[in-house]
This record gives C-alpha cells, sequence and structure tokens, in this order.
DNA sequence: ATTTACTCTATCTAGTAAGTAGGGTATATA
DNA sequence: TATATACCCTACTTACTAGATAGAGTAAAT
C-alpha cells in the first residue's frame, strides 16, 4: 500500500503529478540532453523514457502547442526544443498538465476559486495553511528550469548506475 | 474554468487536497474553537460547518479510530478532541486523508515505492524536483498545529465579516 | 422503556486519469 | 511525381475513485 489514508482512499498509488506532467518533463529533460540539434522522434523518445509511444505522442503536441517544443514532419522528423532549457521552467510544465500548484482552488493564485463551504474567507484556517503549501510548491517550481535540473543531475553523486 | 492543463484534464475544480481531509480540518478547528468541554453533536457540526451530515459522520469515526478525537453515546453525546490542540498537526491529518505528501511516490518519506519506468533514480530529476516539493510542504504541514492554525486566524485582520 | 446519537457496512454515481485506435496530412527523398 | 516517413488530430475505452447516501445496529442517558 503506498498511503496511510484510513477511510476510503485505498487506491494502490495517488499521484498528485499526474503521468502526464511527469512524462512531459522527462522528455524535456531527454530533449534537452540531446547533443545534436537533430529532431527526435517520438518513437525513439517513447523506448528511451518507456512512455507509450501514443501516450506521448499527445503530450509533444500539446508542448508544441504551448511553443516549448518545434516538430518537423516526414523522413528525418521528430521534436526539438523551442527554447533554451534555461527558459522552460517546471512550473509552467506542471501547471500545464495538471492545473494550479495550491492543494484547494482558493488558495491559488492563478486560478482562483472560492469555497462553496466557506463562510468566512478571510480567515479560513484551512485556506491560510493551503495557501503558505501554493506558494512554497510555486516558489520552487517556478524558479527551477530544465537546465537547472540537468545541471543538478550531472553533478548529482550517483551510485554505479543500476543498469 | 479552474485550471490551466490543455490536453485532457478539463475537470472544473481538481482538489489535492480531498474534501474528506478539508472537512476534516474544518471540523477539528471547529471542535478547538468549542468554549466549554461539552460534546458537538454530528449534525450541530454539519450544520455549522455546511458539511453533509453523513459524510461528516465517516470522517469524525475515521478520526476517533485515531485517538484524535474521543465520543460520547447517548442523549447528550457528540465528540470532542481527545488531545490538546497544540498537539494536532495538520500533517498527520492530510496523510490519514490523503496519504503521503509527496507528488510521486518515490519522492515520499513515509511511503515510497519506486517508479516502473524510472532507469536510475538516483539521477532522476523529477523525483529531484519533487522531492523537494515534498520536504517543503512536509516543513509546513508537520510544523503547523491547530492551535497554531486558531491562533493565526484570530490575529488576522479579517475585514468585516460577510455574514 | 424509550429516545438520542454514535457505529458500521454497503452501495451509488459522475467524473477522470491513463492509455488505445486509426485515419489524415505535411515533408523529404528518389 | 511517387512513396515512405512521421507528425497531427479526434474519438474512444477502461478501470478506478472521490464524494456522497442509505439504513440497520448499538450504547448510553433519562
Amino acid at each position: 500500500m503506498y498511503h496511510h489514508a484510513i477511510i476510503l482512499a485505498h487506491s494502490p498509488v495517488k499521484l498528485m503529478l499526474s503521468k502526464k506532467a511527469k512524462y512531459a518533463l522527462k522528455a524535456l529533460l531527454a530533449l534537452a540532453d540531446n547533443p545534436d540539434d537533430e529532431p527526435v522522434r517520438i518513437s525513439d523518445l517513447a523506448r528511451e523514457q518507456r512512455i507509450p509511444p501514443k501516450f506521448l505522442e499527445l503530450i509533444l503536441l500539446g508542448l508544441k502547442n504551448q511553443g516549448i517544443l518545434q516538430s518537423r514532419k516526414g523522413k528525418g522528423g521528430g521534436y526539438r526544443l523551442a527554447r533554451n532549457p534555461a527558459d522552460i521552467y517546471v512550473g509552467q510544465i506542471v501547471r500545464m498538465f495538471d492545473g494550479p500548484l495550491a492543494p484547494v482552488p482558493c488558495a491559488s493564485q492563478t486560478a482562483y476559486v472560492p469555497c462553496a463551504d466557506c463562510r468566512d474567507e478571510a480567515v479560513c484556517a484551512v485556506r491560510l495553511a493551503m495557501k503558505e503549501v501554493r506558494d512554497a510548491t510555486a516558489k520552487i517550481l517556478d524558479n527551477t528550469s530544465i537546465a537547472a535540473l540537468q545541471q543538478r543531475v550531472a553533478t548529482t553523486q550517483s551510485p554505479v548506475a543500476i543498469e
């Protein structure tokens, strides 16, 4: 069992980060690591990153429509980054696929929606606590670029690779 | 629309904090505010906090089984806190209903599960970023008690109450 | 005894994440 | 111009879950 929830939630795994967002980040990191500027095929990316190919297709298309990737059709085609990896922030990617970072809509900066059951939001303790969480999360994700992650991984003391 | 997700996620509202956890926190705060030490009826709590009564019943029962509340049956019965509000932490409540705080299982401290698609976790950039988020969230929620929230709300400059 | 109010199990429903299917279209190369 | 390649796009399927409801059972107070 993945979590400790007691009452009803007994799924094997609860993901707050969707697979879509996760796959998107992995794909972007892989493209950022691509040495030459050659476009990378969906099928290659899917195999390397162990992502279902048709699913990855959807994701890359979304990233392209957001101007984060560019594509070339036909033979020799594929995807490549449309921007410098230092200008692609994790926060943007996560919001794009998973929506606002705030745990509750009433604590969201970018997509505020009041709670139906709230008597007085100004003194709502739950909102206060969740706003703190949102702010901390945003501070991290909106200041972490794909390039920064690349760099951190490169300098990480990795044990001997498992495979 | 509540969020910005582009591809598939088009729910009106995505909650990372479940209603259950939110209702639990609201109920605990209300019980902590209860002046006399009299037990509070589910029905009263439900009406005051605008929570579906039968749903609240489940939630309070869960809290009782965790030793956070105590109950008295029969006439004059109801629920009251089993501990000092200063010893009830938001992190515990959230984990109880929603599971681990980490956005991905491989970044969880309390319920670690590796990713199926990960080649080398030690150098997984997604995990690195999400671990940072988890740690920041845990730092906030595991250090915020019900009593602390009460206090913060009490000292908040609230505009004239809306109702 | 009887009312009150918590205890517990079962069930329902709408919505969604994750993934699949398949035809359409643009482009490079011969 | 033919043809293979590889992206483009819409629709669909499936399993699961959050959120909520129903109702019978049980303990306690008066």
